[in-house]
RNA sequence: CGGGGUAUAGUGUAACGGUAGCACGAGUCCUUUGGGAGGAUUUAGUCUCGGUUCGAAUCCGAGUACCCCGACCA
């Protein structure tokens, strides 16, 4: 609550407002609901300003991912996005066309960051020098560039975006494949907290060139980019891309019975074995005085489009249905009427939450009609709706409604217990 | 990058090659107040450059932007 301005909370005072109907250009459920309730604004195609209302969702994910980054000993770092051509040079990655390059006055050459293992691994170097230094875990939660052929989809692809990136460094295989499956607990519980649990399933993918697999973590949505093929008994899919190597079957149970889904690719998590150490020569002395290349893995989620999926999962016809743990606010108070004794009672009601640690949009003063005011909240899909108005303070109450529940509830006013009681989600 | 489409006011949409209009929004006033209310009034627009034509939002060419399909996607 604290980070949060005034202004963002009083409705009032928000700078946004909500569109009544889709921009013709935006095609993608996410795009079309974000702008509309005034959560983003797109500069150009596939880049997009968060809003005050965006930015608490993404803030909420943010923190999210940072608790559970920092439960696996995760430490958060932030890197540069402009980068140097020679560190690139070294990988013999300059050449890869997905990063934006650029010179400077005097002609030299930088690329932006759309990864950072050409940072981060000579960084790490630095400080690593014995098997006593290892394992490590660094993260970051940073925009990255990619010059995508085709940005679409809204959030979903962009060509800047905002990503968390953990790398680790393990001085032998055995370490690796354990923190590995570490990070994958984590994603999950990450995936589960913001409310895409029930959705999101662990997908063996390509591994790339050094390493037979990557696992995703494919969010299945009618609207995804992917296609997977998706065990319905073992909750493990295939994506198409390795299906055929795969033998069209569930790499668990072996069962050919598999589903194809469309899905989104919110995480993916990838062991790097010496692929960068090799490069930049990142060596340690192991216990047996051996000096030894270090192991790497890197682990991705996508905020900006993890935003955007929470989207494609959870909205219906009126708008968006924020899951509460990223929701920007707890609570909508709507003050239907602005007579004196509504606005004193919705007030007090405002002050209530806040000082049991509420963070609420309050609709504080609008000259709108109700039904206007309900669209509105329909729109932004904060969890819980609060109306205030003569009808309800002739019982001396508020009504209750949850964004995704039909049916209303009315509450003594100045009983946030028996609020909090009636919000259990 | 290949293919397709679109471009008119802040937003959405009309206008045969011949007066750029409507709705929403925004401003002012009045009436309203439990699901985008009503009336009056004001505001603001043809993506850029070039061509055809007496005359172009409209036809032609180029450019730009955006959207979609595909390819691509650590």
């Amino acid at each position: 609550t604290k980070i949060i301005s005034k202004e963002i909370m009083l409705q009032s005072k928000l700078f946004t407002k909500t569109f009544r109907e889709a921009l013709k250009d935006e095609k993608s459920l996410n795009s079309q609901l974000l702008i509309r309730a005034g959560f983003v604004d797109k500069l150009m195609a596939g880049v997009y300003s968060f809003l005050p209302l965006g930015f608490l969702v993404l803030k909420k994910i943010e923190k999210i991912i940072r608790e559970e980054m920092n439960k696996i000993s995760g430490q958060e770092i932030f890197l540069p996005t402009l980068q140097p051509r020679e560190k690139w040079e070294i990988t013999k990655r300059w050449k890869i066309e997905e990063m934006f390059k650029l010179k400077n006055h005097q002609g030299k050459d930088f690329g932006l960051g759309w990864t950072h293992e050409e940072v981060i691994t000579p960084l790490v170097q630095k400080f690593v020098k014995s098997y006593k230094d290892l394992p490590t875990f660094a993260y970051q939660i940073q925009n990255k560039f990619r010059d995508e052929l085709r940005s679409k989809s809204g959030l979903l692809r962009g060509i800047e975006f905002l990503m968390k990136d953990l790398y680790s460094f393990h001085a032998n295989e055995q370490d690796l494949d354990r923190y590995y499956e570490k990070v994958k607990k984590a994603y999950f519980t990450i995936f589960q907290r913001c409310g895409l649990g029930d959705h999101t399933f662990l997908t063996l993918a390509s591994g790339g060139s050094f390493s037979p697999y990557s696992h995703e973590f494919q969010t299945i949505t009618p609207f995804g980019e992917d296609t997977i093929y998706f065990c319905q008994k073992c909750k493990i899919a295939v994506n198409k891309e390795i299906i055929t190597r795969e033998k069209n079957q569930c790499p668990n149970c072996k069962s050919k019975k598999l589903e194809i889904k469309k899905s989104i690719e919110v995480g993916n998590i990838f062991k790097l074995q010496d692929k960068f150490s090799k490069p930049f020569n990142f060596t340690f002395i192991d216990k047996d005085g051996k000096r030894k290349l270090v192991l790497m893995g890197c682990y991705g989620i996508g905020l900006s489009r993890l935003m955007g999926t929470v989207i494609e999962v959870h909205h219906d016809k009126k708008g968006i249905i924020w899951p509460k743990s990223v929701a920007p606010f707890d609570f909508h108070l709507i003050q239907l009427e602005n007579s004196k004794k509504v606005k004193i009672a919705a007030e007090k009601l405002h002050q209530n939450l806040q000082k049991n640690n509420y963070e609420v949009l309050y609709d504080d003063r609008r000259e709108k009609t109700a039904g206007e005011k309900f669209a509105d909240a329909d729109l932004i899909g904060i969890p819980v709706r609060l109306v205030v108005s003569e009808r309800t303070l002739e019982k001396m109450s508020v009504e209750i409604k949850k964004r995704n529940e039909k049916e209303v509830k009315l509450t003594k006013l100045n009983k946030i217990k028996d609020i909090e009681q009636d919000i259990k989600l």
